[in-house]
DNA sequence: GATTTTACGTCAGCCATGTTGACTTAATTT
DNA sequence: AAATTAAGTCAACATGGCTGACGTAAAATC
């Protein structure tokens, strides 16, 4: 009792650590989404949109599989909004070469400009952060949130990320 | 040219690095709301309950309009889901002492017994990447984490993240 | 060459969770 | 006594998930 009075539990303490990293991952992530949500709002669309415009712009010529797959989003919730992206010109398809049943991605021009614009707010956001915390906590962050993705498929989604 | 190529100009490393770490973060929170998604399944509750199971846990007595405030939904929003948790007995309201227009909102043994059933789940994948990461790494992680809470009401949240 | 599998798409309907707007009630403050 | 505040409610709508069923064209397999 003493222990949990005096804070030297180290169960109690460990305890009580991990919520606090919990939210502050709840707040984080609130406040990471916000930047990106008031641009979108202007075009009509919304985080799911962005997500894609994201991916596709990092990795040209994505298949919808590997898109489904990233997003783990069933195909007919892509496809509304892929085809919403499609139809305003923001994404295009392209038949694949070695299997022309693939419709490989790309963002258009015009797509690029807001992939650009989006991603510009959101990396000033990161860049404060970053400049504030220093280097050695910058790597820790990375070290930490390469933990959190899940065993089963994180050297396939880290691989991804960090390719080229 | 040579420069983009080698990959030391700065500006180009930095916004693949920001790039990196922007994914990062979305990959980690995707496979960290997955396990209290699992288990909420089973209630029929939501991401939506879980919010408000998590805040009304560690703050007992909070009031509305302050869950409103972190959350930042409307109060329409939170009603839906504030009163599935009341009827089904997991949250309750009591009339606030000093001011009784005010409902302060407590678990119930049955909430708590959720709520540690989902925070464990999550604790423990917190904790195993906290380990496989160490200690320092994990000071870096909350060190940039709070650098990405918008600096408007970082020191309100924070505030409200680190007491007791 | 015929059959099966794969990549992708579509239609239809449902559910969870967010939104706005309008209005009510009870309690507190001015 | 009047105004403000905390909370709740009704209604309607948007977004973005989901399942299930079915279609088409291309590739892979038997």
């Amino acid at each position: 009792m003493a222990d949990v009075k005096s804070g030297t539990n180290p169960l109690f303490l460990r305890e009580e650590e991990l919520r606090q990293s919990i939210e502050l991952l709840f707040f984080a992530y609130r406040d990471f989404t916000d930047g990106p949500d008031q641009i979108l709002k202007d075009y009509n669309f919304g985080r799911a949109h962005h997500r894609v415009i994201h991916f596709v712009g990092r990795n040209p010529g994505i298949t919808v599989s590997e898109l489904l797959e990233i997003l783990r989003i069933t195909k007919q919730s892509l496809s509304r909004v892929l085809n919403a992206l499609v139809e305003r010109g923001f994404v295009e398809q392209k038949a694949g070469v070695s299997d022309r049943r693939q419709r490989l991605l790309y963002l258009t021009d015009e797509g690029k400009v807001l992939e650009r614009k989006i991603s510009h707010v959101q990396q000033q956001q990161v860049a404060k952060a970053f400049r504030e915390a220093g280097g050695e906590a910058v790597a820790g962050y990375r070290k930490v949130l390469e933990g959190l993705i899940n065993e089963a498929d994180r050297d396939k989604a880290l691989s991804r990320i960090m390719k080229k």
